[in-house]
RNA sequence: GGCGGUAUAGCCAAGUGGUAAGGCAGAGGUCUGCAAAACCUUCAUCACCGGUUCAAAUCCGGUUACCGCCUCCA
């Protein structure tokens, strides 16, 4: 029985999809103006990894994730680069996809932006406007944030305990303009200049948070049973996604909030992020690291702890990931020498095996845990791949467990491909030389080899080869 | 100022009352022509102080350090 921990209540709830066997998931996504940094890969990777999981327990998830594509920093990018706003929103669109794909994230099931969904953004905010929840000043409108009970729920704030301008990012022009300083924006007048769309209040953009109440419901319906984010989206974004949605459609916008921790980095564990200047680009990173090492650094950490970024665990994921690969190639070769069959007490361990796993996993998603379950099941393939003889049918169970408990990390594994028919022969010569006991012969082809980035490994049952 | 998070071995990290999972690195061993891979063995009393308890990393009180959010951020 899955458990997750709702932001909303702060403790472990079981979950309870509203239909049986679907789950409507909302995580927020990036605004396209730059791109992507390993911070944002985690939120991805954390909510891909969650995604997955309950695909493999069954589920149907309709996963949706925007892209804020019209805001202030796009707007300066545009003109920074003497282009348009869509233009450079169209760019890092498909810079995220392709980094994505890199590592092994599911495509959404839809992507809305912002852009694409003016109309109904307008026909929101007209609504909050008609239920007195919004007001409009000068072509901006702003929404009413003391009038809806429940503000502050979320994130457990007293209104009046709000240091106004702690973040050191307010305008007094546009506070002067609220009524109350914890008003938000629904929709922002354009300055000359700008990208606009026509709205009853004059030509505008929608402001960032309405974005998302009205995408995920347009999409998703009004009660979503997931939405995911980086925990420094809880206040204020989620907060206001809350006030927005439910004094809309008088209904609960989401029965379970889940966010992710961050990406820290330095000394002093700083978080990464745009503004202080301290992060690292998937796009740069990917250059030197394999994606998939990065992939299994954020996937095996439990979604809500932060995550050092540091040469020392990108080296420790990427060794842990080598031991997950020979796992596999060591039992890939005994197919060839292996007859029909089974042997039950490593069925009886592989199952224990997938109990325990599903039983990490079912604890609000603890990814360390279950991967202990992974390398006890690694030990087994390694222990099963020294047998004498090796059963087919064994051999099937741990290789398909070991693909489908790695799939839910979105780790995936290539098997040996055949080599090309000259280090084929080169491997028959050498072995020639072996058994002659020609080792001077036998050390240089090996040493030609790993020169290619093929390694031997001389086993009882024969030489088998890995990359490096 | 308000709200929240973190502190466990050289590193990463699980564990919320019953006597410290797991991985990397290290040490020893088995196997091997040598190597590699693998397997076996080994390696900590849990930031600090005080309290409750037969029993605490786990509960209570206090202290320290670091991080985050308070309308830019995943």
């Amino acid at each position: 029985m899955l458990r997750v921990f709702n932001t909303l209540t702060r403790q472990k709830e079981v979950f309870k999809s509203q239909k049986p066997n679907v789950v409507r998931m909302y995580v927020c996504g990036p605004t396209v103006y730059n791109y992507i940094h390993i911070g944002n890969a985690r939120s991805i990777i954390a909510f891909d990894t969650i995604r997955r999981y309950l695909e493999y327990l069954g589920y149907k998830v309709d996963y949706v994730s925007n892209f804020t594509d019209v805001d202030d920093k796009l707007i300066k990018e545009a003109n920074l680069e003497k282009t348009t706003v869509s233009q450079v929103a169209q760019r890092y669109i498909e810079a995220f996809k392709a980094d994505g794909a890199k590592l092994n994230v599911e495509p959404a099931t839809v992507n809305p932006r912002a852009s694409e969904n003016i109309p109904e953004i307008i026909t929101f905010i007209q609504t909050l406007i008609d239920k007195g929840y919004a007001y409009a000043v000068d072509g901006d409108v702003y929404y009413r944030a003391r009038k809806f009970k429940n503000y502050g729920e979320l994130s457990d704030q007293n209104i009046d305990e709000l240091e106004q301008g702690a973040s050191q990012h307010i305008n007094d022009t546009e506070f002067a303009k609220k009524e109350d300083p914890i008003d938000f924006t629904l929709w922002k007048a354009a300055k000359p200049q700008e990208i606009f769309w026509d709205s009853p209040w004059g030509k505008g953009r929608p402001g960032w948070h309405i974005e998302c109440s009205v995408m995920s419901i347009k999409y998703l319906g009004d009660t979503l049973d997931i939405h995911g984010g980086g925990q420094d989206l809880e206040f204020p974004h989620h907060e206001n996604e809350i006030a927005q949605s439910e004094a809309a459609t008088g209904k609960k916008f989401a029965n379970y909030w889940l966010h992710n921790g961050f990406v820290t980095i330095g000394a002093d564990d700083e978080k990464m992020s745009k503004s202080l200047g301290n992060f690292v680009t998937v796009h740069e990173l990917v250059k030197t690291v394999a994606p998939q090492v990065l992939r299994f650094l954020m996937a095996t950490t439990q979604y809500r702890r932060p995550i050092r970024y540091s040469e020392e665990n990108l080296a420790d994921a990427k060794a842990n990931l080598a031991k997950l690969q020979n796992a596999l190639t060591n039992i890939n070769y005994r197919f060839k020498d292996a007859i029909p069959g089974s042997d039950t007490a490593v069925e009886q361990a592989v199952a224990t095996i997938k109990g325990a796993f599903v039983a990490a996993m079912d604890d609000d998603f603890n990814a360390q845990n279950a991967m202990t379950q992974l390398y006890e099941l690694v030990r087994v393939m390694n222990t099963y791949a020294n047998e004498p003889q090796a059963k087919i049918g064994t051999l099937e169970l741990l290789q398909g467990t070991f693909e489908d408990l790695t799939n839910v990390f979105g780790l995936s594994f290539a098997g040996n491909s055949l080599l090309d028919e000259d280090v084929e022969d080169l491997i028959n010569q050498r072995n020639l030389a072996r058994k002659h006991k020609d080792f001077a012969r036998s050390d240089e082809i090996r040493d030609e080899l790993k020169a290619k980035g093929i390694l031997l490994e001389d086993t009882a049952q024969g030489t088998r080869w890995r990359r490096a």
